[in-house]
DNA sequence: CCCTAAACTGGAATCATTCCAGTTGAGTGG
DNA sequence: CCACTCAACTGGAATGATTCCAGTTTAGGG
């Protein structure tokens, strides 16, 4: 029936109907992320400047601000690794991330929704959201890690 | 039956129990953050330098990273705030962040042990840890805070 | 009491991110 | 179709948390 996001709209239909101005940055931004998922501002900024020409860094900070403020990015900040972006916004699925080499993976929690989401104890605190993060190896970082068990390899 | 750590052993017997040396700094920041719950690196420098006068910002680095690498001390680090540390270990509990001040409050989960745990795809990772965060407001910054919706305060 | 590795000092460096002041350009209204 | 205005972008400096480094001190075993 609506039809205010469709499923593939064109960066340039998402930024409009996010009642942001479309611009050469934004929608190579928007792009970026959207071919390489969980990317970096560092690597956005690159697939940004490999299309533009140059884009100076405070434009990527900043074009990457106003998308997740529009609700277009969300992202996400693993302690301890430089911030990182995604498309899938909306849905609360969680992370996994690679204590080595910060990769991440989207994980859809098991227990149909929420279910350790509202804390036990919530100190006077207005809980407004919860996130979950994993932590583990990811498989690339899982033979060469230090401190991995060596019987573990083959 | 067993004593091998004492429900309220001094900082010496924890730091000799754990095999490191027992120096004025460790035993200074250990103390610092039992009394300061959730101290930030900061908190801690200050406490330990008004107790054993000039101490280096890197003594205290060092002081906590040794701490939290024998288990003596917790490393929490919101997204966007400074870390801090806890002396509560070794039981799997989480944490309330405000978004505002960074205030931190403890948060057993409701459902007994680690019911979202386990993802639904691990993506071919090793999971070692999860963690989960509350974000919201605490007292402190609910009535101040900006973009509070006006008709939920008296 | 002496010796050695571990811990500490203090200053410089790094990394992600933000601040700032001036310039450019998207979109609106004439 | 053009002019105008505010949001967006430029580029360089600044910030804050944390780490690196080379030299000095000290805990604690021998």
């Amino acid at each position: 029936m609506t039809s205010i996001a469709p499923a593939a709209a064109s960066p340039e239909e998402l930024l409009r109907g996010a009642g942001l101005r479309v611009t050469a940055a934004r929608v190579a931004a928007l792009r970026a992320v959207g071919e390489n998922q969980h990317a970096t501002t560092d690597a956005v900024l690159g697939s940004v400047r490999s299309e533009l020409g140059t884009v100076s860094v405070q434009a990527v900070y900043d074009v990457l601000h106003a998308l997740t403020d529009a609700g277009l990015l969300r992202r996400i900040e693993p302690a301890g690794h430089p911030a990182r972006y995604e498309r899938r916004t909306g849905d609360n699925h969680h992370h996994i991330v690679c204590r080595s080499c910060g990769a991440i993976g989207d994980v859809d929690c098991t227990v149909g929704h929420a279910p350790c989401l509202t804390p036990s104890d919530d100190h006077g605190f207005v809980v407004e959201t919860a996130e979950v993060t994993y932590w583990g190896l990811c498989p690339d970082c899982r033979g060469k890690a230090p401190g991995a068990d060596p019987a573990t390899q083959p």
